[in-house]
DNA sequence: GGAATATATTTCAAGCTCAAACTTTTTTTG
DNA sequence: CAAAAAAAGTTTGAGCTTGAAATATATTCC
């Protein structure tokens, strides 16, 4: 039976650095440290097990993944289509990685590139019909899912932890353009 | 310049299936909904921009990843060493997927696969002297990037904070051994 | 003891991810 | 106007990730 070294929860190295044995050198400030680091653990295992189930679900029932639902989500809130450029902006990944994401979906007809007119470089991604019909019934089970994992969640929290996740979010909005 | 649909918290189908145009057929359980699922689209970007200002600096100062500080990170929290199955059952990842940030680890004699007396298949992983070392530099790196990553949660919201989430988390646990 | 079953791990193919390099086109600027 | 700089996308190489199949060893049970 293997065992944690100390707490659970902490990934930090027990020496005391600064010698005094009962660390109290700066212990408030140490203190805010570790609960924070202690929330981000918890924070990250909570999201990573939401991620799992979505993805697990969106194989099973739309033999999907969680990459191509969210630029299809981002699509589907952008009426007029993105550009490439702005779609890696809006999901906040690397330019080159939606270029494979939106190949595969293309192939499969639920969105298309159309030329911008004047530049020939850009072109707009947008949803098909086919694209548009797909996703819709995608995110009707999507939300149905992560209601029933965040259901311990009341209404009322769940505003609340909305707000305060929007306050470390918005220290740098990116604008889709 | 791209506008979003309506609301630009919303992924879901404005489509009024119930025929219902006030929205109002069980209102209360769909307000819930919705609440969560924003809820859950403010957490996954919040996650998503800590874990890239994570990525960002393991590479920039450690030339290294986030699975693998993960990986040490498990493995420097039980110090008797962890099997492969038990790895990534603590790191909640696939199991192959272990088996190939475990390879490069090795390579680089941060960590070691020990036979298991009784068992010809297992094999026990351990952090390695160096890997010891090389860990406590990063851990305290990392913790301090926590700490100013979510500078803006008091030490008493980020308690509460790893409370709820903990309650999410707490379905099923898995216990490695 | 031998067959069936279960466990531990690796391998595999496909897809996701990133940063960096590269191509093409547009804009800026001397 | 031509050279330089910037912008839009794709390609590339390496690593991460998954689920499924394969391999090897252990255990169970007739």
């Amino acid at each position: 039976m293997a065992q944690p070294k100390q707490d659970a929860n902490s990934q930090i190295p027990t020496s005391d650095i600064d010698g005094s044995m009962d660390g109290t050198v700066d212990g408030a400030a140490d203190m805010a440290a570790k609960q924070r680091l202690r929330m981000w653990l918890r924070m990250l295992k909570s999201t990573r097990r939401v991620e799992s189930a979505l993805r697990d679900r969106l194989r099973r029932d739309f033999s999907s993944t969680l990459p191509r639902f969210d630029v299809l989500a981002a699509l589907d809130r952008f009426e007029d289509g993105l550009k490439m450029s702005a779609l890696s902006g809006v999901l906040r990944v690397s330019n080159g990685n939606v270029t494979g994401i939106v190949d595969r979906l293309a192939e499969e007809g639920l969105v298309v590139r159309v030329q911008v007119p004047g530049d020939r470089r850009a072109s707009l991604v947008r949803l098909t019909q086919k694209g548009k019909e797909v996703f819709a019934k995608q995110a009707l089970a999507h939300e149905t899912w992560i209601n029933e994992l965040l259901e311990d969640f009341t209404p009322e929290e769940a505003r609340m932890f909305s707000d305060r996740f929007d306050a470390v979010t918005h220290k740098d909005e990116e604008d889709p353009a």
